[in-house]
DNA sequence: AAAAAGTACTTTGTGTTACAAAGCTAATTA
DNA sequence: TAATTAGCTTTGTAACACAAAGTACTTTTT
């Protein structure tokens, strides 16, 4: 009885952290780049590119999503003459972010113990 | 000079770390079933879609993907006189899932140094 | 005996996403 | 003047997620 009572807690609680896990950081891309974002401060289009091989289109497309839901912010700029995007992480992408690998961590020490 | 150095180091961790994800496991259902299985051992339809809420059909077509991935196996059974449909994590699916949560780690703890 | 419900799907349809490739604009360098 | 750089946008495709409905067979309920 007890047994029953405890796997049932424990399908719960995956749930739970399965829940807490926010969309928007699910593909291996976006945890790219918010990783990236997030240590780095800043950094322009050309070198998240180069870091994560990533296509001109798919990269826009996707710093597009992450700006729609205000988890980056853009700055556009001139360096000497040529023109400069630089992408930061707002302080919301930060927490949601952090948020999100708290539940990944809770979720992975939930496996080993 | 070094500075600039250290920085594309970095950048190319992130994208180590990145590949090394399955792309099987992205999703939060997925993550979701195959933490289940791992623990549980075995668990059928019913027990699973109620873990998780999900529709039947939506449950059917992932555990048919990570099936066909070799990540899971099926045994049909019947219980009393009802069908009955377990689902089990092979030695494949524990080996690639835990690599996976590995290379999450690795990700995370990179993040917070 | 007939109707309802359980089990585990399959099928169908829809909306979302990822992505590559090509096009585009405006400036810059060769 | 031609090619290149920078950063997109557009277009098109294939994959995916998911709900809802349909299916087949059985069991339970009335």
């Amino acid at each position: 009885m007890s047994f029953t009572v405890s796997l049932f807690i424990s399908n719960l609680n995956v749930h739970n952290f399965i829940d807490e896990l926010n969309k928007a950081f699910e593909s291996r891309v976006r945890l790219g780049l918010m990783s990236l974002l997030v240590v780095q401060d800043e950094m322009d289009f050309a070198r998240l590119k180069e870091a994560l091989q990533l296509s001109d289109g798919n990269l826009a497309s996707h710093m597009q999503a992450l700006e729609k839901l205000g988890y980056i912010e853009v700055h556009k700029q001139f360096i000497g003459r040529k023109p400069n995007t630089q992408y930061a992480v707002t302080e919301l992408g930060r927490n949601a972010f952090s948020a999100h690998l708290l539940s990944l961590e809770k979720l992975i020490k939930q496996m080993q113990s």
